[in-house]
RNA sequence: GCGGGAGUCGCCCAGCCUGGUCAAAGGCGUAGGGCUUAGGACCCUAUAUCUUAGGAUUUCGUGGGUUCAAAUCCCACCUCCCGCACCA
């Protein structure tokens, strides 16, 4: 049968609008919020994306059925910059760029016109990521849907920001971008040739020493080292300039010159200085005041740093080598130094930068080896280096933890400052200018690095469930290595920072507590209130709980109660229980969604729940445009039906691992719900009448199902679940069907109707389109994703049909196994079971020892002889091994059941249930006897060998 | 170096938290059979090794340990992936 998948989902889908199925306000039920990341348009959604909604959709679904009332949103994140630069490379008519929206995306070509304008690509994608949620059949809640530059929005923005600058949580400081100095503007990846993002080294810094009226400034990475200085070095090829740097005079390269007036300082050149009449004065060392001669050295390069360097020769290898070769010409000055130590590193001798330089044979200053020896040097001495005694206060410090030690005590007697290069220059902007490093020294932060809103932040994830939970640990890392972070930008889509309109909030920012704006925002959509209603008092009511509600109403103009009912919506659905996200969210979003939540909300509004998922591969491999596997959603929804996509996006990995998804498990996945679709259409309901054994042990073994799935499901363990569903209840069914065909009924429609029943409504979640279609052809009422999640009652578990059941499993598993192993063609089949009480007693008394968890033949022994109803045992060592070993293998749960189950007559029931099985299944008779029949057929004595629940056999 | 994660029977991938139901699920592949005009789909059987009585042996990166019992717990090691740090 095929299906046309598209027909179905359409139909169904129109039923769930036109019911207006999703549209959820507070009512009398208890609810559940659900959230995920809201997307950023700037391309359709691929398959990949679909993954987080998917799950937060079965989510959602499922708690709908437990009778919920779910509320699941969606917005979309306007606010950054990718759209800025799209519409600078369209509108410079890049190849690349207007190929893939035609090639891959196939954007029609007047639309493509449009996308000079940032907006209109990012309406353009909404409406397109917004159709492909609608056909993927997600239960959202459209009229809360908003973009993150709606007035309405802005204004919540607004609201949280100032709420968090009056909390202390934002403080102002410097901050260093890459910069266009023609655009006057900051550079980002899309705005640079080859889109180079501009990585800015933070941990360069500018060292001053005294020279005379100047300073001498010196560039390092390792600010640790200034205790073992020997000199200073000067290249005397080139001319240097006289700057005045705010009330300083520095000696610095030409390009040096150029790239500090872009840190926020005064700079004038004043004059120059050549290299030449550097050489051989002296410079003041800040830390101990002695003096420093400057040396002349031609590996010095102007455009590093300032041009000047200073002299580490115990652990520079550079720096070595260079002393080395002045004094093999005899260097007056040079001959007087030696290097000074000031890191132990195991596995190096005193002088590490002579020891490498000897090692790898380094010739002179221009040996290329320096470099090696530098890399391997620094790393060493960075990772296990100590510092010694020559180093003041920080000696034995590690050079892990001394190094920033030291750079904050320079900074703090001004003697440093940050000195933030191009890590990969050049780099060029896309108007061809070469990028430089500016100091912004106002940029915003968020003040992460608090340590007492660290620890609010741990006390939330300690009272969060987090799924799967072993990814709680990224968690605590991830808030104690956050420090302060730049909130705010100067370009891009966004809402302007209300203190201070240069900036825009920057787009992580401004998606951390948002949540709470879905419980407002279809109020916004309706008219109801305005963007202009929405005032900071307003805000402070409705959400926190702060003021009254007459001055929330005299400054938003609005009634009391249209803001009492504002107000009652946000607290029924706040807090968040359930956010979903993609695991590379954990870092930043995730974390910073806790940390915000934490500073601005109460307690009682803290998220419950975060559900982290893995990514999509295609094939096997990273999803890229370059490698073109991108297959947009949309696509794949129109070629073969949304339900399968849904199904082999959660069928393919659990929630952490990376889902690989191929045609094939799509493919699979068809035909399965095709086939199950079609047996819904045959079963009718009907009567069910008197249950026999297996009818018993098939109602017991759904009820366990149930309970497992529910389980599963509730731990977001949905390809289990959904396994659970489409292939476990299989198995079940398979034997099931074996015992009514041996047996040749034909009454049990109603029994499998009703099976079947609770299998769709347990997959209407996964798969909710092809489930009601299931439904319906099931002749149920209603619409399944209306109907109640199935119960689990532990009273439908009928114990005993399913061990007897596991029984007759065991013995047809048995007598298959003898005759595969013998090969031959059986004529006659005989049953033996035990008759023997004392045999029985015994089994029964190893049993209940050992679900106790005992499982010791010693103990076992001892307990059983212990007992006078059973001490005869010891009689019996042989039989009392091969018991344990039986019960062994079997699960915790059927111990219990038959322990429970005191008496179960084995003879009755194999007589009774085997001969028709067993007929179907070899093709002969079989004929059960108990040991101790009279008229016992047993030529050779096997009868001996029967055990409780484990019946001998002889095939002929 | 720090932090996080992974290594399972041809492949992919479950199981590990909470030890016994584990020679280890499922999918794919492969082989044989059924159904079908054919193809597809579907169904059955097999798929570590040995075995003419329901059994035995060796397996879950490597090596140890704990335990009556280890894929699962502990220790050490190896390999791989990711984030961060590091490079006058």
């Amino acid at each position: 049968m095929t299906i046309n998948w598209n027909e179905i989902e359409t139909k169904w889908r129109k039923t769930w609008a036109e019911s207006k199925d999703f549209e959820t306000n507070p009512n009398e039920k208890p609810k559940k919020f659900i959230t995920v990341a809201y997307p950023y348009p700037n391309s359709p959604q691929h398959i990949g994306h679909g993954r987080t909604y998917t799950l937060a959709d079965v989510h959602a679904r499922f708690y709908r059925m437990q009778g919920y009332n779910v509320l699941f949103p969606m917005g979309f994140h306007y606010t950054g910059t990718p759209v800025l630069g799209m519409a600078k490379r369209i509108e410079a008519g890049e190849k690349e760029i207007l190929d893939g929206l035609r090639n891959i995306y196939h954007v029609p070509e007047e639309d493509i016109k449009t996308f000079v304008e940032p907006i209109k690509i990012a309406d353009y994608f909404h409406e397109e990521i917004k159709s492909g949620m609608i056909e993927m059949g997600y239960s959202i809640d459209w009229r809360r849907e908003f973009t993150t530059i709606v007035p309405g929005y802005q204004k919540f923005i607004e609201w949280q920001i100032t709420t968090l600058k009056e909390k202390g949580r934002i403080i102002q400081g410097s901050h260093p971008v890459g910069w266009c100095p023609k655009d006057q503007n900051p550079v980002s990846q899309h705005d640079t040739m080859g889109d180079v993002e501009p990585k800015i080294d933070d941990k360069n810094f500018l060292v001053k020493f005294a020279f005379g009226e100047f300073v001498f400034p010196v560039t390092t990475l390792r600010p640790e080292t200034i205790f073992g200085v020997t000199n200073l070095w000067a290249n005397p090829k080139i001319t240097y300039k006289k700057v005045t740097v705010d009330n300083e005079t520095w000696i610095v390269s030409e390009e040096c010159a150029h790239k500090i007036e872009f840190f926020e300082k005064e700079v004038k050149v004043i004059g120059d200085i050549s290299g030449k009449d550097l050489v051989g004065k002296t410079a003041v060392s800040p830390t101990n005041g002695s003096e420093l001669p400057i040396l002349p050295a031609e590996f010095v390069e102007p455009g590093m740093g300032t041009g000047l360097v200073m002299s580490v020769p115990a652990h520079a290898p550079k720096d070595y080598q260079a002393l080395m070769d002045l004094k093999a010409k005899n260097d007056n000055l040079a001959s007087k130094i030696e290097p000074i130590p000031i890191i132990v590193t195991e596995g190096y001798d005193e002088y590490p930068a002579k020891q490498i330089c000897e090692k790898l044979g380094v010739s002179d200053q221009t040996d290329s080896k320096l470099e090696e020896a530098t890399k391997e040097l620094y790393l060493k001495e960075f990772t296990d280096g100590k510092l010694n005694e020559k180093c003041g206060d920080f000696n034995g410090e590690k050079v892990q933890f001394g190094r920033d030690k030291i750079r904050a005590w320079l900074q703090e007697n001004k003697h440093l400052e940050k000195f933030p290069v191009l890590e990969n220059a050049p780099v060029h902007c896309r108007c061809g200018a070469e990028c430089v490093v500016k100091v912004l020294n106002n940029q915003w932060f968020l003040n992460y690095g608090d340590e007492e809103w660290k620890k609010l932040a741990r006390n939330c994830f300690d009272e969060m469930n987090i799924l799967p939970s072993n990814i709680k640990t990224e968690f605590v890392e991830v808030i104690d290595w956050l420090h302060e972070r730049a909130c705010a930008r100067q370009q891009g889509l966004g809402t302007k920072l209300p203190w201070d309109h240069d900036w825009i909030v920057e787009s992580l920012s401004d998606s951390v507590i948002y949540m709470a704006y879905y419980t407002l925002s279809r109020f916004v959509n309706d008219g109801t209130v305005t963007p202009e209603n929405l005032t900071r008092e307003f805000f402070d009511y409705v959400l926190l709980d702060k003021g009254d509600v007459k001055l929330a109403a005299s400054t938003s103009k609005l009634s009391e109660d249209v803001i009492e009912t504002m107000k009652k919506e946000f607290t029924y659905f706040y807090p968040v229980d359930s956010r979903h996200s993609g695991r590379d969210l954990v870092q930043n979003h995730l974390s910073f969604f806790v940390l915000n939540h934490v500073a601005i909300f109460d307690k009682k509004f803290w998220p419950q729940e975060i559900v982290v998922n893995g990514s999509v591969m295609m094939d096997g491999a990273k999803m890229s445009k370059s490698m073109g596997n991108i297959i947009p959603l949309r696509t794949a929804i129109r070629d073969h039906g949304a339900d399968p996509i849904r199904l082999a996006i959660i069928s393919s990995a659990e929630l952490l691992q990376d889902a690989d998804f191929n045609m094939e498990s799509v493919y699979g996945i068809q035909n399965k719900l095709a086939a199950l679709l079609e047996e819904c259409s045959r079963l009718k309901n009907a009567p069910i009448g008197e249950l026999q054994a297996e009818d018993k042990w098939i109602l017991s073994k759904t009820q366990n199902k149930i309970s497992q799935i529910t389980e599963a499901v509730e731990k977001m363990r949905l390809r289990e679940a959904l396994h659970d569903i489409l292939f476990t209840f299989e198995t079940d069914l398979g034997w099931y069907q074996k015992r009514i065909q041996a047996k040749e009924r034909k009454d049990v429609s109603g029994i499998l109707h009703q099976i079947n029943s609770v299998r769709v409504a347990m997959l209407s979640p996964f798969a909710p389109h092809i489930s009601e279609e299931m439904w319906k052809n099931l002749g149920n009422g209603g619409l399944v994703s209306k109907s109640i999640w199935p119960e689990f009652s532990k009273e439908k578990i009928d114990a005993t049909s399913i061990q007897s059941e596991e029984l007759l499993k065991a013995t047809i598993d048995d007598i298959s196994n003898i005759l595969k192993v013998t090969k031959i063609t059986p004529k006659k089949i005989v049953i033996y079971v035990n008759s023997d009480s004392m045999k029985s007693k015994v089994y029964h008394k190893i049993l209940s020892i050992m679900v106790g968890g005992q499982n010791n033949m010693g103990v076992v022994m001892k307990e059983l002889i212990a007992d006078p109803e059973t001490t005869e045992a010891k009689k019996m060592p042989d039989y009392i091994q091969k018991v344990i070993k039986d019960l062994h293998s079997e699960s915790e749960e059927i111990k219990q059941m038959k322990l429970e189950s005191e008496s179960f007559d084995e003879k009755g029931f194999l007589s009774s249930e085997l001969s028709s099985i067993g007929k179907k299944e070899f093709g002969v008779e079989i004929q059960v006897y108990s040991e101790s029949d009279s008229d016992i057929y047993d030529p050779k004595g096997k009868s001996r060998h029967a055990r409780p629940f484990k019946p001998a056999i002889l095939i002929e």
